[in-house]
RNA sequence: GCGCGGUUAGCUCAGUGGUAGAGCAUCACCUUGACACGGUGGGGGUCACAGGUUCGAACCCUGUAUCGCGCACCA
């Protein structure tokens, strides 16, 4: 660190310390390194996209995640941070279609066929795949890239193929024809995850349908006149027919029954309705017109009087116009009589809800929608080969050609739209592979809720000072501080609670454990794990043909489920297939699910015409599985028991992600964990907030709001960044990003880095008191002393000379350590930035730092006699001297050169700076991991330290801890002292804004005089001084106050500023004035609290006798003031 | 509709019943021997609103308003 700029320079140290790491395998966790007294500390990282590049939702979830690997190694665990890639099915297939479309190559991906577009996503894979990875490296990020896993590797692969069949086999998966969420942008079904509910501004179409009886002669409306009576008053009984729709039809005067509509509701301004030619009609309303020519039904609620007697009846569908069908009035209880007419139409084939009814009623189906979102033959002439939104137009057009439109009504309605493709999803009736949940009670237990907490509480493992404060305990596995909550089930087994932070999410989780619908895996895509299933159809003989190809065959009947199972053996020996009979079709079609264990068993189905199902599996069903699919596991419970891996790592400590997808991710690998490795995936969830830009919105591309990572980076530093996201990210709140913060992170990093300047230019200076090497020489013993373990009070704090500033900061840095550990405890992480902003800026920098300058400045030791007129009158460097019961060795203007007890003093100063800036930069370290490390060995902390324990790199440099009894005692590190210093300091301040009252420049030097309450010994006089900016700062406890001096009161003393002549006295008595009214209220704030019985009587001891002083220093204080009031006249 | 979270200084947020806080922004002074990416000092709040509990409420309770999120969903 020779010739330190005045500004850290990250662009070159980052890159530089990163390497370092890495090419020394300091990322790199070895599973036979873990122990009890070294335990293991795990987290997977949420694998993203491959083919993404770095967002600053990255950022802030991946900063988190290194600073718990840092701090846990730290803590002197061993560390697996695993880190890869997602294959994202659609997003990746997306873009790589898109990218071959916009080069030109292909204008569908049919023209280069499945194969040939796998292999050039792949080669795209290869390519670029790797980036977000490289950009999380220069992000600090200090993944184990030995074990970086890609959900498409083939022993991944192998995995998700055997959770497959074993699922199959268990009978959770299944196929059927259902209907699910289409999109028609990517072609294939999604889960109803994937869609999310969006408001849209449309329109309630209104049309009429004739009433007809089966053979389709007209109802006439007349008919049921009598019978009709509804409640519903006639609106206008004249134009029942005008296009102006004013519905109504039924009589009013018949009105005795009870009737489901509630009286005191606004009465349906519908029902069936009669016109001029005596024809009965219904008004439907519909909000997709386009889909009548798929309507098998009409459907009304049978309770409701205005249609009841309608059962049975038919309708005339208004299209297509060329096959107006005939469809057949039917009553379901699921219709909501008091919304819209009252009836329904019913789509089968396009909505979810008819979809029901139609099975209940058994209605035929009529797709009229292809898969792409267009208008087929079936929806008729005028709308075939239209999109669907342009279909709705032209029906709506349509129908008003043909008068059966009533009117258009500006309508908002819920759209379910792909969350992928942000097009509205089409439910669609397909054939797809569905999953029934694995473990789900075990898993909706595990997590404990905020309920359970409560009862819990009185047994919480929280840390507290006290058990911080006493070391020696080995710390316990299981997250940054032990917390494993655990209850004790009935049969006696200890059942684990995993911990969600922060908690609400538990609830939000539970809820949708509890209402937990099957999941939907099929994808119709190629890019992904192709569902390993094959399907022929076999004859008789070719059961037999396929006996003789050294595969025997079982036929079981007795599964009632699927009638029978075929069970195959394969050449091999080992049962590995297993199929079963899905459809009893004459001919039947036999489904085989496979394990892809043996490539030739796959090799013979091909051969002899097996066809594996082409569609892949949600990538969801591939990433669930990532906490021990990256581990190695591979089902087979031999080998993974001795998998040394799993054994260490599995289950994970500590998993870092996003609360939108607590239900994709975290919910299912909660699940797979149960059902595949008997236990929990991870002890606790840390639910990261959204980055939102600084007005609120979320990031995207298309608001251009998001800015590059990377950008960031080379600008402010990654640790500025890292800095920045993390003081402005609070547990459970979204993140407003703003640039600001990462300048405050890059202003941060520049104050560390004077700091540690400083200290490197008076370490120099001061070569004098030092051995030659000077900055790099200490011991680190101090360090250690605070890093627990061993305590030894031989290093360099001397606690003879300390003065009250070095106990007050060692005593703050104490309570940082504190708290910086108690805030990692509960995942805290923008408190611990917080603490550590204020403990080292506002403590260290602004008070400690300008304090050593009283005893390392003084050291040239200029003489000059000053001329005040007190014995204990100070001039400018006569700071030095000794604390009370020590013999001052050097008496102002009497020597050149340092005393024997200077040198010691200065000594200790300079200790006390390196012991904090040591424990500083460990606390700083996993937050701001490159500029410590800089540090760290750029002024020798490394030095005598052990390799391992910060010797090599800050990295594994043990965590600081709490000073214990026996260092407190060694070096008097009395709470008392606190309080003097920060008297001190307050006493600074009075003087400092007595100086500003009066508009005295900054850089003007001044006299004090200090009418000092207590007896100061010569080092606090000097500090005072030398804060106060004075020429000369004279000690006078028997000062007689002189007229027009102004006066401030301190806490440790009356300071007067005697500026003669200069200063205004009415401005002053006005200042004074001021001040006085401020006081006067306060004390009559305290006076009527203590005046009240109620109060005095009732209130804890402590909180009075707190009352009472205040009191009496209020009044203390009033007379102060009073007193210089007096003095100006 | 159900559930969750928020509402405190111009902005972003701390603050679990006892004297309303921080950072940023702002204003004034200062390039003094780590740092102008800095120092010093100042101004600025009816703690969303209304009730209640309490000697005492930003904090606890009830209700209202408002913003955000999640789940469900009616054509």
């Amino acid at each position: 660190m020779s010739d330190i700029s005045k500004t850290y320079e990250p662009q070159t140290v980052e890159p530089k310390w990163y390497e370092f790491w890495d090419r020394n395998g300091c990322f790199t966790a070895d599973p036979a390194r873990v122990s009890a007294k070294r335990p293991a500390y795990s987290i997977v990282i949420p694998p993203p996209n491959v083919t993404g590049v770095l967002t600053l939702g990255h950022v802030l979830n991946n900063t988190i995640q290194d600073i718990l690997a840092r701090k846990a190694r730290m803590d002197g665990k061993e560390v697996l941070w695993l880190p890869g890639t997602d294959h994202a099915g659609i997003a990746t297939q997306n873009v790589v279609e898109k990218t071959l479309k916009k080069e030109g190559t292909i204008k569908h991906r049919n023209d280069l066929g499945r194969e040939a577009l796998v292999a050039k996503i792949w080669e795209w894979k290869e390519k670029y795949g790797g980036i977000i990875l490289k950009q999380l490296r220069a992000l600090g990020a200090s993944c184990d890239w030995t074990r970086a896993r890609f959900t498409m590797d083939p022993e991944y692969s192998k995995c998700v193929q055997k959770v497959f069949v074993d699922l199959y086999k268990k009978g959770l998966i299944y196929r059927g024809k259902r209907m699910v969420n289409w999109c028609p942008a990517s072609l294939t079904a999604l889960s109803d995850e994937e869609v999310t509910m969006k408001e849209q501004k449309g329109f309630l179409y209104y049309f009429r349908v004739q009433v007809v009886e089966k053979d389709g002669t007209p109802v006439p409306g007349s008919a049921r006149v009598s019978r009709a009576d509804s409640g519903v008053a006639p609106e206008s009984p004249s134009s029942n027919s005008n296009l102006e729709h004013k519905v109504s039809g039924a009589t009013p005067d018949t009105a005795r029954e009870t009737r489901a509509l509630p009286e005191t509701e606004a009465k349906p301004p519908f029902g069936p309705e009669t016109d001029e030619q005596g024809d009965l009609w219904l008004t439907i309303a519909t909000t997709r017109p386009e889909t009548i020519p798929g309507d098998t039904a009409v459907a009304v609620n049978p309770k409701d009087p205005r249609y009841s007697d309608l059962i049975g009846k038919c309708v005339r569908r208004p299209l297509p116009v060329e096959n107006q069908a005939l469809l057949p009035i039917i009553g379901d209880e699921h219709i909501d009589i008091s919304f819209g007419t009252g009836v329904l139409k019913v789509t089968p084939a396009h909505d979810k809800a008819d979809f029901e009814i139609g099975q209940r009623h058994n209605l035929e189906v009529i797709e009229v929608i292809n898969a792409d979102g267009t208008m087929n033959d079936l929806a008729g002439k005028d709308l075939t080969g239209l999109d669907r939104f342009k279909a709705r137009k032209a029906a709506a057009e349509k129908l008003t050609e043909i008068g059966s439109m009533l009117k258009e009504e500006p309508y908002t309605n819920n759209v379910g739209f792909s969350e992928r493709a942000d097009v509205p999803i089409e439910p669609r009736l397909s054939e797809q592979w569905f999953l029934k949940y694995p473990s789900v009670e075990s898993s909706r237990d595990c997590v404990e809720q905020a309920s359970d907490h409560d009862s819990l509480l009185a047994s919480d493992a929280r840390v507290s000072a006290e058990s911080l404060a006493s070391s020696g305990d080995a710390p316990l596995p299981g997250g940054p501080v032990a917390r494993r909550d655990a209850s004790i089930t009935s049969n006696g087994t200890i059942e684990e609670k995993m911990h969600f932070h922060p908690e609400r999410w538990a609830k939000v989780y539970d809820h949708w454990m509890g209402g937990i619908q099957d999941w939907c895996i099929s994808r119709q895509l190629w890019w992904g794990h192709r569902i390993p299933v094959w399907t022929k159809k076999l004859t008789e003989t070719e059961l037999k043909q396929l006996q003789r190809n050294c595969i025997s065959l079982r036929v079981d009947d007795s599964d009632e489920q699927c009638g029978f199972t075929v069970s195959f053996s394969g050449c091999s020996g080992h049962e590995s297939f297993v199929g079963d009979v899905i459809e009893d079709d004459p001919g039947g079609a036999y489904l085989v699910c496979a394990s892809a264990e043996s490539p030739q068993e796959i090799a013979i189905l091909e051969s002899t015409g097996w066809n594996q199902d082409p569609d892949v599996l949600d990538t969801w069903f591939s990433s669930w599985l990532w906490p021990f699919a990256t581990m190695g596991w591979t089902s087979d419970k031999k080998a993974d028991a001795g998998n040394a891996t799993l054994k260490a790592f599995y289950p994970t400590t500590d998993l870092v992600t996003g609360p939108d997808i607590i239900f994709f991710w975290v919910a299912r690998m909660i699940m797979a964990g149960y059902e595949y490795m008997g236990d929990l995936p991870f002890r606790n969830v840390y639910f990261t907030g959204i980055i939102r830009d600084k007005q609120g919105r979320k990031m995207s591309k298309s608001l251009g709001n998001s800015p590059d990572p990377l950008d960031l980076i080379n600008k402010y530093g990654a640790d500025a960044l890292r800095f920045g996201v993390m003081r402005s990210a609070p547990l459970g709140q979204d993140v407003l990003f703003d640039e600001k913060n990462i300048e405050l992170g890059r202003n941060f990093c520049t104050k560390l880095w004077n700091a540690c300047r400083f200290r490197q230019m008076v370490g120099q200076s001061a070569a004098g008191s030092l051995p030659a090497e000077s900055g790099s020489n200490r011991s680190n013993q101090d360090c250690q002393q605070a890093a627990g373990s061993t305590m030894e009070f031989e290093g360099e704090l001397d606690p003879v000379v300390l003065n009250t500033d070095d106990k007050w900061i060692l005593l703050r840095l104490n309570v940082a350590i504190q708290e910086v550990t108690q805030a990692f405890a509960e995942y805290r992480f923008t408190d611990a930035t917080a603490t550590l902003y204020r403990f080292f800026w506002n403590e260290y920098c602004d008070w400690y730092l300008e304090t050593t300058k009283a005893v390392l400045m003084g050291s040239t030791r200029v003489s000059r006699v000053d001329s005040g007129d007190s014995p204990e009158s100070l001039s400018s460097d006569e700071s030095e001297g000794s604390p009370v019961g020590e013999t001052p060795t050097g008496a102002a203007g009497t020597a050149a050169l340092p005393t024997d007890y200077e040198i010691r003093c200065r000594r200790s100063t300079l200790a006390v700076m390196d012991f904090v800036i040591g424990n500083t930069l460990r606390l700083f370290h996993p937050f701001l991991p490159f500029i410590t490390e800089e540090l760290w060995q750029g002024m020798g902390f490394n030095g005598d330290l052990p390799k391992g324990q910060g010797g090599d790199t800050i990295m594994f440099a043990h965590w600081p801890k709490p000073f214990d009894g026996d260092f407190r005692d060694h070096y008097g590190l009395d709470d008392c002292y606190l309080q003097f210093a920060e008297n001190k300091y307050e006493t600074v301040r009075c003087g400092r804004n007595l100086r500003s009252q009066f508009n005295i420049q900054s850089n003007r030097k001044v006299n004090f005089i200090l009418k000092a309450a207590e007896e100061l010994i010569p080092h606090d006089v000097a500090v005072l001084k030398l804060l106060l900016n004075a020429e000369t700062l004279t000690v006078d406890r028997d000062y007689v106050t002189a007229k027009g001096v102004p006066m401030i009161p301190t806490p440790l003393g009356e300071l007067y500023l005697p500026l003669a002549g200069l200063i205004d006295v009415e401005a002053e008595k006005a200042r004074l004035a001021k001040e006085l009214e401020k006081t006067l209220a306060e004390i009559e704030k305290v006076k009527v609290k203590l005046a009240n019985p109620n109060f005095t009587q009732k209130v804890p001891p402590e909180v009075l006798r707190e009352h009472e002083e205040r009191l009496v220093n209020w009044q203390q204080r009033e007379q102060q003031i009073r007193n210089a009031l007096d003095v100006l006249g």
